[in-house]
DNA sequence: CTTCTGACA
DNA sequence: TGTCAGGA
């Protein structure tokens, strides 16, 4: 469609302030912020440090909600999105040797 | 918008 | 410990 239909779906690319973020994932401001300052997250930034977030980044956030209502704690989560990104790599490191 | 601090369950 | 409110 789009000629320029890459750039623009990219879901790296930060779109929406932390305001919008928070609100689009039902979350409040300051829990983002603490989010990022526990590692779970990395927002890209602004030249002015306004953080940037992207649609992976809302993936991720979500993410995190559902692990925060199974109980997990914050430093759980991070060690549970490590693993779960070790995976994605491993089994399309796998599918790739296999073909 | 940012970081920081304190209260609450 | 995570969440939220308020202030600089």
């Amino acid at each position: 469609m789009t000629p320029a239909a890459t750039s623009e779906n990219d879901p790296e690319r930060g779109l929406y302030g932390i305001t919008v973020a928070a609100d689009l994932v039902g979350m409040g401001v300051q829990n983002l912020r603490l989010y990022e300052a526990r590692g779970l997250l990395r927002p890209s930034r602004t030249a002015g440090g306004t953080r940037r977030y992207s649609d992976s980044d809302l993936v991720r956030l979500r993410r995190i909600g559902q692990l925060l209502d199974e109980g997990l704690n914050l430093a759980g989560i991070e060690k549970v999105l490590g693993l779960e990104s070790r995976v994605r790599s491993l089994e399309s490191e796998a599918r790739r040797r296999r073909r």
